[in-house]
DNA sequence: TACACTTAGTTACATAAAGTAAGTTATTAT
DNA sequence: ATAATAACTTACTTTATGTAACTAAGTGTA
């Protein structure tokens, strides 16, 4: 039995946050808006899970999906308001990974 | 073929934070040391699990585990200087969590 | 001393989540 | 018509988590 000794919206928060990719996802897409393969290459995510991902985050409201009838038809990928809120989570992350994580080790891939 | 357009300290302290139950664990221990059931029961984590967690925590130094010579023995986990300067992390998901979680909802795991 | 209880874990087994790679549908370039 | 690209999905494998029982050391009680 879990007593939520912690706040259920925190824990929400967190859930979400660490969900594999998750952040970083939301990190990339920081940088603008996005296409699927775009966002895949850059963050280094299979197919599969990222478009699970995307879904999960778009039923949250915080990425959103937009077809574009370009020319064949592009389909994009950006933060709402609510991930645009995460920026400073993100930054924070950011920052304390610049103090605090040496560079030159383990594997990140 | 990933190419990191992502800074790879910054994807370090991502994968850090993105495996389940980390974030809960140091933001419990931001309250204080605490014993290892005192976080299990707190936090909603399988022995196991939390086990593995403070040892990998241990490993990057961000939690320090000390052996109290009391009465029985008393083995307490605190957070080292780096794991303490984490808690901007914690409260900027904290204020966002406040701001676009709403309490009510599903799942939280 | 024997029995039960607590703390701090570990072990074995079951389920869920991720990774890999190939396949799909639509469109476009050659 | 053939090959290529974008945006996914499907099938199958590997890894991570969950569950629950078990261990070792110490303590409390009768």
């Amino acid at each position: 039995m879990k007593q939520p000794t912690i706040c259920p919206r925190f824990e929400k928060a967190i859930s979400l946050l660490s969900q594999r990719w998750t952040a970083l996802v939301i990190y990339q897409l920081l940088s603008g808006p996005q296409r699927f393969n775009e966002i895949q290459s850059s963050v280094g995510i299979s197919g599969k899970v990222l478009s699970e991902r995307l879904k999960d985050l778009e039923h949250q409201g915080v990425v959103k999906r937009e077809v574009i009838p370009e020319t064949p038809v592009i389909i994009e990928y950006s933060l709402t308001e609510k991930g645009l809120s995460m920026e400073p989570i993100l930054k924070a992350i950011e920052n304390w990974s610049q103090a605090w994580i040496e560079p030159g080790s383990g594997s990140a891939d």
